[in-house]
DNA sequence: GCGACAG
DNA sequence: ATCTTGTCGC
C-alpha cells in the first residue's frame, strides 16, 4: 500500500484476550487518523466486507474493485482465515481486519479509496474498522454502517440525500444519511484521509438503486456466500 | 449498578 | 454475522 501510518504488526497484534490492552491501542492509533481530505483523483474505489462460514469458525473477507466513474466491478478477491476472536462491541476491527487485509492484497491494484462495512471514527475511541484499516494501510477510507454504535442525532427526512449530524460527547463524528427514499439511513463516518463533510457525498455518489453503496453492496454479496445464484436473468 | 452495543 | 419463505409496502 502507500503510507502505512504505523507498522501493521503493531497496529493489529494477534488477539490475546486482553480487552483493556486492545482499547488502549485503539486510543493510540486514533491519534494517527487524518480527517482532512487527502485522496487522489478517484479512479478506482474498493469495497470490503466480511462474512462467516462453518458456524463462525471461518472468517471470509471479500474485496471488490470498481471503476469510480461507472461503478462497474472490475476485479474481486476473497480471503478465508480461521476466526481468532469473538465479536466484542467496539473491538470489531481486531476480529475482521486480518481477513480484510488479505482480501485487499488480492486485488490487482491499490484502490484510491476504500469503503468499509462498519464505523469509521464514529466509535467510542474514534477507531472503528474503517479508521483502523486506514491507519494500517495508509489508504483513504470511509465507514458505511447499517446501524449506530455510539452517538445520537435529530430525526431526518424520508428522501434520498436527507441527513443529520451524528454527535457523541458534544462532537460530530459522522452523518446519518438516507441513501434512498424510504429506507433506513446509513451511518457514514470518515475512516482516514477523508473529511467529515466529504464522506456523505462520496457515499451518495455510489448509491444507485439500493440502500447500500455499490462498493459495499457487492463486497457484501461475495462475503456472505450468497454469491451462487443472482437476480432475475431477464432484468 | 443497569443497559447499550458496528458485524 | 448467521439460521430462513413468503409476504407486506413503496
Amino acid at each position: 500500500m502507500k503510507k502505512p501510518t504505523v507498522a501493521a504488526s503493531d497496529a493489529l497484534p494477534a488477539w490475546d484476550g486482553d480487552v483493556a490492552a486492545a482499547r488502549a491501542l485503539q486510543a493510540r492509533l486514533a491519534a494517527r487518523v487524518r480527517l482532512e481530505d487527502d485522496y487522489p483523483p478517484l479512479r478506482w474505489i474498493a469495497g470490503v466486507d466480511v462474512g462467516f462460514e462453518a458456524d463462525g469458525t471461518v472468517t471470509r473477507a471479500a474485496a471488490v474493485l470498481l471503476d469510480a466513474r461507472t461503478l462497474a466491478p472490475q476485479d474481486e478477491a476473497l480471503a478465508r482465515l480461521p476466526t481468532r476472536m469473538p465479536y466484542i462491541p467496539g473491538l470489531l476491527s481486531f476480529r475482521e481486519l486480518p481477513a480484510v487485509l488479505e482480501a485487499l492484497a488480492g486485488l490487482p491494484r491499490t484502490p484510491d479509496l476504500v469503503f468499509v462495512d462498519g464505523q469509521g471514527v464514529a466509535h467510542p475511541r474514534g477507531l472503528g474498522i474503517a479508521a483502523h484499516l486506514g491507519v494500517v494501510t495508509g489508504l483513504p477510507t470511509v465507514g458505511v454502517a447499517k446501524s449506530i454504535l455510539v452517538g445520537t442525532h435529530d430525526e431526518i427526512g424520508p428522501r434520498r440525500g436527507d441527513r443529520a449530524a451524528l454527535r457523541y460527547h458534544g462532537r460530530t463524528i459522522g452523518t446519518v444519511l438516507r441513501s434512498k427514499d424510504g429506507v433506513r439511513p446509513l451511518i457514514v463516518s470518515p475512516g482516514h484521509r477523508v473529511a467529515l463533510d466529504t464522506a456523505p457525498g462520496l457515499v451518495l455518489a455510489c448509491c444507485t438503486r439500493y440502500r447500500l453503496p455499490e462498493p459495499t453492496r457487492l463486497a457484501d454479496r461475495l462475503a456472505s456466500r450468497r454469491d451462487r445464484q443472482d437476480r432475475l436473468p431477464g432484468l
